[in-house]
DNA sequence: TTATATACATACAATACGGTATGTAAACAA
DNA sequence: TTGTTTACATACCGTATTGTATGTATATAA
């Protein structure tokens, strides 16, 4: 009714960013309408549509204002040349991920949606390879920091860097599901940190 | 239009159930309709309304039709009392896995469908409830194997039973999950059992 | 043999949904 | 001041989809 600013427009696509966040993680990304999204937002379809042309670039743009940032973090934090403790900084990073998902909402409904209730298929297979791109990219940082672990003897002689990175990234992804299946009880949430410790200790020594 | 017999019937279910999962893998299973099962199966809705109240149910029978064998085949290799080498069987469990996954076509569709092409949303709900259920399941059956491996001395004197069993559990979900994200490539699906192997070795001596 | 239940196919009704076209009021540029 | 563009709301259309009701031929039981 009343014509906006260009800040009240990037409000209003915020507004519609956040709306679907919610629908989606009710309803699933696929049983979610345009509608939905709109009465959720409190504006109409037309509104949407002038935002975004479609269901999937909406769910892009949600997709990337948390991961994003998620990834800029990963660099600061497993990346650092710190000759002192480079498992130490594995760890941090797993812990870091999962205080991360304990305190930002967005960032934990998003991770839901991505990993139970999104289906991907058609146009949406652009983004399991983007995922399969950013996996390989947090596997060859862990490899690195692992590898100057053992570079310092901090690891048993026996293991090989490359593949405790996979297997702590498995490890990882494993958690991550499971954390969000487990999302009414708590068997996964409670323990992630201790599970985290004792996983990085296996490589200990 | 030809009347059938109780068996042709029960065909007529499998044929539907196989094209269930045809569909699902490729359109996922928010955006099948019945009519595109119904298609693919080359019968008509009211057939499979007729064998099904809803998707729901057609999806359900077409997850057990796969599912329960793998259940018992878990017993049998992880439960047998065998004093020697109780690693040696959890390595197996997890290699066998992997060797179904890749010898059956329907197992692996059926993985596939259930980690990516599935919104867990509404009805849906239920069947994650099944699946962490089945979790804790493996889990304990887990830990059993890692407590009789601690008492016959073949852990590291550092390591719980218990968390070791929760560890390796994560890591075959991430696997899973890797391996059906990585569907196009080979990335994982190549190297799946050289990675168990490392895995478990983690837990040696 | 006949009645009934089975295993479907066909037809119908209601509506949900996406996309787009159009309307419109306000901001902004000239 | 006027024209144009922006940021939406509204309206419309075609179609996809579900569930159900109904039709029908045949197996099967009596």
């Amino acid at each position: 009714m009343v014509r906006k600013t260009k800040e009240d427009a990037e409000l209003t696509r915020q507004d519609i960013i956040r709306a679907a966040r919610e629908v989606f993680l009710v309803r699933g990304v696929s049983r979610t309408t345009m509608e939905h999204i709109a009465i959720q937002a409190g504006v109409t379809r037309g509104a949407i549509y002038w935002h975004f042309n479609n269901k999937t670039e909406l769910f892009q743009a949600m997709r990337e204002q948390v991961f994003l940032p998620l990834i800029d973090r990963m660099d600061d934090t497993l990346l650092v040349e710190d000759s002192k403790n480079p498992i130490d900084r594995i760890e941090n990073f797993l812990c870091k991920t999962i205080q991360i998902l304990n305190e930002s909402t967005e960032t934990r409904k998003m991770y839901e949606i991505m990993l139970i209730k999104c289906e991907y298929v058609g146009e949406f297979s652009s983004v399991l390879r983007q995922i399969l791109l950013t996996s390989s990219g947090i596997e060859e940082k862990m490899q690195l920091a692992y590898k100057r672990a053992k570079e310092q003897g901090q690891l048993h002689p026996s293991h090989d860097p490359a593949q405790l990175a996979i297997d702590t990234q498995l490890f990882f992804i494993g958690l991550l599901l499971m954390w969000v299946r487990d999302s009414d009880g708590n068997h996964f949430r409670n323990r992630a940190i201790e599970l985290i410790k004792a996983h990085i200790n296996l490589r200990h020594r």
